[in-house]
DNA sequence: TTTATTCATGTTAGCGTTAACATATTCAGG
DNA sequence: CCTGAATATGTTAACGCTAACATGAATAAA
């Protein structure tokens, strides 16, 4: 049954047989599918049946090596787990999508090192364009990027340095306002928990400092940071350590909402009056937060609207168009809810 | 500066290009990249070096029309927002990547029409293997991939009919024996919240339904189901038409931990206690459940487990070995907490 | 009617890589 | 010193598709 001539494994259609079939020339078939205005009425509708009844499938491996163009965009991620970029890519595949473009999606885990791998692996892939986070690539990566000289936008974080196309706001300032408005509510021993320890935690951590240290209130012992990835529990743990290394807390600030979730249940468990003995602040806006009792003060982060604004950006420089804007800030909204 | 003499392009670098460097042919090159213990050692560092030097990176699309393997695999998932995808895609990939395999993440977003596009449209790359979710497939995708013969896995439930592979737990079963868990416990009154009614969901509303009848404890009004996609949000509003519609539940078992999460923080703005007034059960095993107040009866599901093991089951098959089973079943486990 | 113009299709070649089959070259054993 | 096997490299063609140019037919303009 299984007969193996040289190449010729009972192979998948190929537009040569959907031209033989009924008889015209291999490109026809080509157009007929990618430039159908370029085909006759008549010669299209039976090139569809055909391509139908045969069980055509394009083979992209062909396509791209035939026209240099993949037709896809490699997305570089920390994390899949995480809302904040779910979302993200959400918003992108929404708008690559209806441009014909596929998505390579890749989890870097938070690691410069696998997304180099990474990086590498996919532009084997010849992509049209790159959607990467952040600015903190390993030097390689960024060689990488340069050289292979495809369009590329970063996503999350903005930056000064060069013109790199870049879409979303600054960790910075919205770690900056948290703590403000936390002092200016009357809070005066703020805390911060961070976990995860990527660029845009530490920035936070930045505004953070800065905020009470004009304020002269800054302590080190208040902060508490943890390498692991972010979750409800290392919440309740983070808090437990918190209160022996820092009992006289007022505030907690925490890098995002699952710790915050994980402090105010721990709170709960240990019979802390929240807000009153304890004020918790949360970050990125995730559903919970609002429903949960009493409910966290959180910074929405535009996240849909960053994957939104950078696909688009993306596809314009693919066109070879120079974007309106090559850096989109489109900052955050801090809510101000009961647990403040 | 850009020229633009046809199909001439200031074009990547390629095995050619290596190979004139140093003065051998492409085919050593190609060699001493993908079987290295073909090529001699000096030469094989010499290449390296060139390599090295010139950024040479292959192309993708050329390898895999060439020897007509594309060393990628397509999983397709209902979401990426549900943690139950996303630790079954980290598992998978844990197996996939070390064995040299890509993968080409798809997100169905819980419509078997999507399915079939995405299916169809990743069919392009010429996959090695696929992994896909479930078994509700839209009719056209099911031709699609018998006719594509790429060896598949399917994911999440397990199916008598036919031996098509796949690696899950009993759906019926897990919603069964969470309804007899509670109605052990003495509860008469359990009501059902679902979201999302995906066929999983579907099928352990089944398993509580014939547990409750098995008992003569049925009652449709108890049963609650909303098709948008599941939040904590949609949880507590559900608690609320519950509670109109039958407010005499003394338990409620929510699909999943979000629901579950989302009535408990509803439960407490409206002074009901958990458990003595109203015992509530989810589903999944999420991190958050088992730091609430009270901890939530959950459901634990072997996601990352079968991702693992579905993965695992693709390298053989894509190996052209016979695996072990084609049908795997990985249980799940009851997680009895205080919210019960 | 002739010529220019559009429209519809075809021919040829090449994208970058690897399979399959050579062809040297080296080395061991008799 | 010769033979046969193993080792190291090369030649050729093909994978399936599309860019670029070419051709023939139909239509419009002169």
């Amino acid at each position: 049954m299984s007969e193996r001539k040289p190449r010729t494994g009972q192979s998948r259609t190929t537009l040569s047989d959907v031209a033989n079939h009924i008889g015209v020339s291999a490109i026809t078939i080509s157009r007929a599918l990618n430039k159908p205005e370029l085909v006759s009425e008549a010669l299209r509708q039976r090139i569809d049946d055909a391509v139908q009844l045969l069980g055509y499938v394009p083979n992209r491996a062909a396509r791209s090596l035939a026209s240099a163009k993949s037709h896809s965009v490699v997305v570089l991620v920390p994390s899949l787990s995480n809302t904040v970029f779910v979302d993200t890519l959400a918003a992108i595949h929404d708008t690559l999508h209806p441009a014909g473009y596929q998505m390579l999606i890749g989890d870097t885990r938070y690691s410069p090192q696998a997304e180099e791998k990474l990086l590498r692996t996919y532009l084997e892939y010849n992509p049209d364009g790159i959607l990467i986070t952040g600015f903190d690539h390993t030097p390689a990566a960024q060689t990488l990027l340069q050289t292979a000289a495809i369009p590329t936008v970063h996503m999350m974080e903005l930056t000064e340095q060069g013109d790199s196309p870049c879409v979303g706001f600054s960790q910075y300032d919205s770690g900056y306002a948290l703590t403000r408005f936390l002092l200016d509510k009357g809070y005066r021993r703020i805390a911060f928990l961070a976990a995860q320890l990527d660029p845009r935690t530490l920035k936070r951590g930045e505004g953070y400092r800065a905020a009470l240290r004009e304020a002269g209130l800054y302590q080190p012992h208040r902060e508490l940071a943890e390498a692991s990835p972010s979750s409800v529990g290392l919440g309740s743990r983070l808090l437990d350590r918190l209160l022996l290394q820092a009992p006289d807390c007022d505030a907690v600030f925490c890098n995002n909402d699952d710790l915050a979730l994980g402090v105010l249940f721990q709170c709960q468990r240990r019979q802390i009056a929240i807000p009153q003995q304890l004020a918790i602040a949360g970050f990125n806006g995730l559903d919970a937060s609002a429903w949960s009792n009493p409910s966290l003060t959180t910074v929405d982060t535009p996240r849909y609207d960053i994957g939104k604004a950078a696909a688009a950006m993306l596809l314009q420089l693919m066109a070879g168009k120079a974007p309106a804007a090559t850096r989109v800030d489109l900052g955050y909204r801090l809510l101000a809810r009961d647990s403040t």
